[in-house]
DNA sequence: AATGAATGAGGCTTCATTCAT
DNA sequence: CATGAATGAAGCCTCATTCAT
């Protein structure tokens, strides 16, 4: 990783040449990436796969880590509008909570799904910068104290700190659907999982 | 990472001395990957730290990643050791749900507690071998099972399917406790954090 | 440095605005080379501080060293003039040697005192093609016999060689001014500094 | 250049061997330099002609300037030696202004003789680092100094500075001579030469 | 067995130059 | 003609691994 250097985007690209170019690098990335992990993550296979030439890809990013993290910020930029559109979408009319966590867990479900194996490389295997690290941990705490005050609103539920709670909930969540789709046990459906999931949290609220 | 080339320490010390050698090594790597994770353990950073030259290191290991795979199954021993002894223990005598999740948690939490970051770096960061992986999930399975076992013989306990059970049980605790030490949230004590845990199960078992 | 290369402009300026484009080109390359040095002058970084595209730069200038050419170019045609200028003007009438060298040091001076740097990387750190660094000898063999035919009509001179004499008189003004300017001594005028160099030669040739 | 960086040697060499790699290395280097000049002097080039692999040369330097550096250091040291010793020399006994400048001359003439281009190179063309800038900046001002106070000692000579004197006869010595060496005129020897600039000191001190 | 010097493939990055728009 | 995106050869440097001592 490189120290304090730049890490955000070179150059805006002006042309419509340009944009598609970029689309096609961070698109190469997430490919190699996910096949080949971070060490084998070269700029020229990233290159090479958006089929571009690695003069390219340094035109628009100023090293190999800034591609990893603009595919980072994509990620969470997804991930962002996703769960605030589930907690927009929830908190105009009142839910009981089983459909409210149903609801998180197809959110997080739908998240983890389309890349599994990206998403673990991007957040486990990567050694993203400092910086971007933190944005991520305040990104989940903000998350979490959202979830919270939903759960503060609900009525009939015993519950010493909604603080704890969410806490408790947003990583299980995350934590098991990440599992599950990463290391799918043996002869469980997606469903039958989900399922179990949400009893378990209900159960856990309630 | 070398694919498929020979992981396995390269000769069985006999002597002291031997033995003295290869112990240092792998605690210098232990302590190389948690400062410096894994793209700084290089393995003249590892020699240096075990206080031997480089070409000791390959005296007893044909290749990085057999250190790697060392320090791995040296923790999956511990870890065994620790879970098996608490399976056992909780076999003989009758033992109420909460006491039997409690343990589990504990037992969790103290694999977890030692050093966090070095599981973490080893876990995740690091690019395991797939054999290797494939044991861990071998190993993680049958443990599952175990659980499940247990869990089936319990009382007064309301379940489709025990192997369901056991799998969310298992993967919550390893992923909740993982998350919890990792990234610790704020103003949670530890002891409160566990408790909760505890909560979470029992209530979803019950 | 692309040898045996074409390395005149790629074409002559018919046209006014073409006239502006090099010349804000080689003023470009003037201020980059002066600010960065050699290594710093990329075709880009001129390309930008003249206003223009990489690709226009091109348009007049085969590859880079015809730049750096140009601009030798331009100083060689500058310093000629100047340097033509003086012995023209000293010639006509007759002098006393004393005013001669002064002259002289000044016509040097004021060579160098535009911009030291700029004269610095180009004659020193730029890589010149052996066909102009020639040319540049060339012109100072020449510059030094016209010196010499200069001392051996003025009377009382008592020289066993004039070519010799000219070639100290001229690279020791030369090397002085050059040194001087660049590395400017502590607590020495400019003034104080000419005289002496001009006692210098004087005391030599009388 | 790296700024800031380490440029002093990365290993002290221990055993035999690896003081000849060096000693290959530095050698290298500096016939790499010469004949390709800064640019062309590519680490895989100074490794190719040294007989090693680049790593090799990076076991003992950590980058290619500390190469340069050390190359100029070495020169400095020469020089210095041979200054230094020519003044310890001369301070003792008395000797007349003729004689002393001639001695400096020929000091000079040797220090340029053994490989001028590479002289020039290290010192014009490579952009050392400023810190050994000023080094050298500072070693000749002290060496200035030294000539000063010897010239004040001189009897016999009319001076109104001696340190203005000093700075004008090393310069004039150091520029006449590097020229002399780099570009020798036509038809004149370097005997001749010497004794003409002799003649140019002594009858400027005189 | 131990040492540490030597190796060299391979990764990252720059920049002169070309070319489609 | 101008633009600036694209190219890719080439340079610097690292580090797993080997080998002479």
């Amino acid at each position: 990783m490189a120290r304090g250097a730049a890490l955000s985007p070179r150059k805006k690209p002006r042309q419509e040449r340009s944009r598609q170019t970029v689309a096609a690098i961070l698109g190469a990335a997430a490919q190699v990436l996910e096949r080949c992990g971070y060490a084998g993550a070269t700029t020229d296979a990233i290159a090479q796969r958006a089929g571009v030439s690695v003069g390219s890809v340094y035109q628009y990013f100023p090293n190999k880590d800034a591609i990893l993290v603009a595919l980072v910020e994509r990620h969470m930029d997804e991930g962002s509008r996703l769960l605030a559109g589930m907690l927009a979408e929830v908190r105009g009319k009142p839910v009981d909570l089983e459909a409210l966590i149903r609801r998180f867990v197809d959110a997080m479900m739908a998240l983890h799904r389309n890349d599994p194996k990206l998403h673990r490389v991007l957040f486990e295997e990567a050694p993203l910068p400092a910086s971007l690290r933190r944005r991520l941990q305040r990104y989940e705490d903000e998350f979490a104290e959202s979830v919270a005050s939903l759960l503060a609103e609900l009525p009939g539920l015993r519950m010493e700190s909604p603080t704890l709670a969410a806490h408790i909930v947003v990583r299980s969540i995350e934590g098991l659907i990440h599992s599950f789709v990463l290391h799918p046990p043996p002869d469980i459906e997606p469903e039958t999982f989900c399922q179990e999931v949400v009893a378990l949290l209900v159960g856990y609220l309630r």
